[in-house]
DNA sequence: AAGTCGGGGGG
DNA sequence: CCCCCAGACTT
């Protein structure tokens, strides 16, 4: 895509640049920034780019200064979904920052079709910013149960927590304000100031990295640092004057509806005669897929565990690590190969259970893909023999299946609840 | 720069 | 089965 000369070298804005944060490693050295002046260099300048094509699309579509921005936010204005965290463009007003920051949050690797269900539940139970921060931990990862990633829960309780104990229980409206609240990187920090704010701040995120990538026809790893630094320079030239938060979601919007992964709908793409990708047939190859790792199988014996009265016991996962802080059935490691003798003696080859049990019941087998691991679960049934818990610091409660919700639960243990539900005796 | 952290959508 | 999704954080 081409810029009008307008926007290629750009005239003291006084913008806030958060270039010089990108990788650093810590984000919180935004603390450091200060507001400078930003000036813009041409794309052949970038680094790791090579000198831009010129496309048969482009010049005369680029002689006003914001063709792109005018032509994107018309479509979106016409296009847009109607989703929760969105005022009502008929209604008119500003968007709630504190549900913007909440949507926001769930949306990091989170499409949005899962997330609203999430957002409208945890509006209804933490409806302002002080609601979230006197809440339990717990409770918050509850109603963040079965969204994964869950130290987003925790890092937004955090900082709700610091917005109201350190910025006076006022959303703070600058990027490198945001940025020091836990859980909010360069993306949630300029998607809540611009969406929220109206401030002049850019976003890159995934659906942005791929528009952008298009546009450009860059056909480089948009993952590597190079790419990524490059297309940041790039979300912030192609910012409009006026409407940045609209702008910003227009271009998530795009990449989401139109400028998908794969089958891009480019004869619907309202930007397409800006689109360097689209003039050379190469939509469908930019970006370039990322190379696929093995993702080892881990094996797991999980013991559902009777007592008498008929509550089943339950452990809490250490505060760090996959599904800190969450509850479970009780889970050992099963090293060997899942196999018939598994079923006859299951403790013997793996660590022993906490607990002495009895009447050892398979109940089958749950699996549960993450990202870089596969899990598999041998789930049994028994009985908490006499004897009672043996000792040691793990956390555990006992509890019915109806009290069960008042758990936070990771995916798999939810479906082994349900296999308890399903299989009485 | 590479790993970790969940779970699901959609091809 | 696969890659990807309104990323942040640690090492």
């Amino acid at each position: 895509m081409k810029l009008p000369d307008e926007t290629q070298t750009c005239q003291n804005w006084n913008v806030l640049s958060l270039a010089n944060l990108a990788g650093t490693g810590n984000q919180k050295k935004g603390n450091e920034l200060r507001k400078r002046t930003f000036s813009i260099s041409r794309a052949k300048d970038m680094p790791g780019g090579s000198p831009r094509r010129r496309s048969a699309y482009d010049p005369a579509m680029l002689s006003s200064s914001s063709s792109f921005a005018r032509q994107l936010l018309r479509w979106y204005d016409r296009s847009r979904r109607d989703l929760p965290w969105r005022i009502d463009p008929a209604v008119g007003g500003e968007p709630n920052p504190y549900h913007v920051l909440v949507s926001e949050t769930m949306l990091q690797q989170t499409q949005v079709a899962t997330v609203i269900p999430y957002f409208q539940r945890f509006l209804a139970r933490f409806p302002t910013v002080a609601d979230l921060a006197a809440a339990d931990e717990q409770e918050v990862l509850r109603h963040w149960q079965g969204l994964g990633y869950y130290s987003r829960a925790r890092n937004l309780r955090a900082a709700a927590r610091m917005i109201v104990h350190e910025f006076g229980g006022h959303m703070p409206t600058e990027p490198e304000e945001l940025l020091q609240l836990p859980g909010v990187g360069r993306y949630t920090a300029g998607a809540v100031a611009s969406i929220a704010f109206g401030r002049r701040a850019p976003i890159l995120d995934g659906n942005v990295q791929r528009v952008l990538c298009r546009l450009d026809a860059i056909a480089s790893d948009p993952r590597d640092r190079q790419t990524q630094q490059r297309l940041w320079q790039r979300a912030e030239e192609i910012l409009p004057r006026r409407r940045v938060g609209d702008f910003n979601s227009a271009l998530m919007e795009l990449g989401a509806l139109v400028c998908t992964p794969r089958n891009p709908q480019c004869l619907l793409c309202p930007v397409r005669d800006h689109c360097e990708a689209f003039a050379s047939g190469l939509q469908e190859k930019i970006p370039a897929p990322k190379a696929a790792k093995p993702t080892p199988l881990v094996r797991r014996q999980t013991y559902c565990v009777r007592r008498a009265d008929g509550q089943w016991l339950l452990e809490q996962r250490p505060s760090t690590g996959r599904w800190a802080g969450m509850w479970q059935f009780v889970t050992i490691a099963a090293e060997d190969p899942l196999d018939a003798s598994a079923a006859r003696a299951p403790a013997q080859s793996a660590a022993p259970l906490p607990i002495r049990v009895r009447r050892i019941h398979p109940m089958g087998i749950v699996t549960h893909s993450l990202t870089h691991r596969r899990y598999e679960f041998q789930v049994f049934r028994c009985e908490a023999a006499a004897t009672g818990i043996l000792a040691d610091n793990c956390p555990r409660r006992w509890t019915t299946l109806e009290r069960l919700d008042d758990f936070p639960l990771p995916k798999p243990h939810l479906r082994i609840a349900q296999m308890l539900r399903d299989q009485p005796e």
